[in-house]
DNA sequence: ACTATGACTTACCAAGTGGTAAGCTGTCAA
DNA sequence: TTGACAGCTTACCACTTGGTAAGTCATAGT
């Protein structure tokens, strides 16, 4: 059965974004399920390889969905709007995933000579192409450009993966409000960005 | 000698940063130094104490500076900027540390039941304080502020951290212009979210 | 001169790590 | 009926992990 395997795949994405790569040990994922370890290396060889196929479905899931929202729309500053809007749910939505390609971030240093896997590349050059074709923003160099992207981005991310603390930090009710409050603000961030008449 | 330990506590800091703390071994660290790893339990006790005194060296060094910031403006809204500013420039040059505090954020749902340290909540505070005093923006709940401090917060940090992804993915030269780039649009990012008129 | 203490060392250990080897069982094609 | 193979299991292994125990040695206070 393939389910196994999927069964794995969720199992594991879960534990590694909990725990990271190193925190995880292949005997406490198949704990969490009804099967040995020697199963889980039956299925996927090794760690490794395990790791990257948790990866790799993470990435189609979340390129799939942007590529998605970013065809539904034809005005292009509306289109970017959208298309950071969506990645801020479906990272809220798959908080777990958000937290695991941060981690791989962190890890990218020592990992990027191995496996060079630029999934993020085409989305982030995507987005660069779409805040210079917004007509109303003075943002004109691909430079300038991919900075905002990015900082949308950091913006997105990091309050993302800070849900644990800021809930712990604030009490639970007052970061349900922050949440909230953090998609319009987010949307006004944008707004005001590229509305700005100054570069 | 307390230079022993200081050298510990930087090939600490280092390895912590580089590896997470699971995926650092406390021989590891010794290695890096003329001493055994006995040597290192000898100043530190545990692993866990060890990290917890670089993570308390670390939020030290930081709030000092930004305290030291903030008492230099009293302009509300040059205070604000620069404080970001500076928390942008002293991130970026210790790189290795925010990395850390990085990791630490990530492993925190897990951690923050033990150890609660919410050194980032008072500056955090202060922030949508400045936010909210700023006489120029229409941000007035102490929400929104928080939320539009996050969103600068993450857009510094989470770009900070990318270095070795950016580095790799466009080449060195484009990522050193980038990093130029980055300052001079975070102020721009900045002016252009206070100044919005909506809200 | 004696003792205490800090700064280390070597020796050791139980528990956990990722992974190999070999086998057992059911299904399914030839 | 046989053989191959997928999907598991138990047994086992070399290595690494954080940590304890017990010692050596220099320095310093009494």
């Amino acid at each position: 059965m393939t389910d196994t395997r999927e069964r794995f795949l969720d199992a594991a994405a879960n534990a590694f974004a909990e725990r990271g790569f190193y925190g995880t040990s292949i005997a406490a994922i198949a704990d969490a399920l009804p099967f040995t370890k020697q199963a889980l290396l039956h299925h996927f060889g090794s760690k490794e390889k395990l790791y990257a196929e948790v990866l790799k479905r993470i990435s189609d899931r979340l390129m799939g969905e942007l590529d998605d929202v970013q065809s539904r729309y034809d005005d292009p500053r509306e289109r970017l709007e959208e298309t950071f809007i969506a990645f801020y749910r479906t990272s809220l939505e798959h908080r777990d995933d958000t937290q695991l390609l941060m981690r791989e971030l962190l890890d990218n240093k020592r990992r990027a000579e191995v496996a060079r896997t630029w999934y993020l590349k085409p989305f982030l050059e995507s987005l660069a192409d779409m805040v210079v074709t917004v007509p109303e923003t003075a943002i004109r160099s691909k430079q300038a450009a991919l900075a905002v992207a990015y900082q949308f981005i950091g913006a997105i991310v990091y309050f993302v993966v800070s849900e644990p603390t800021l809930a712990q930090m604030f009490g639970r009710a007052a970061y349900s409000k922050l949440r909230v409050e953090y998609e319009r603000e987010l949307r006004a961030l944008i707004a005001a960005r590229l509305d700005a008449k100054n570069t």
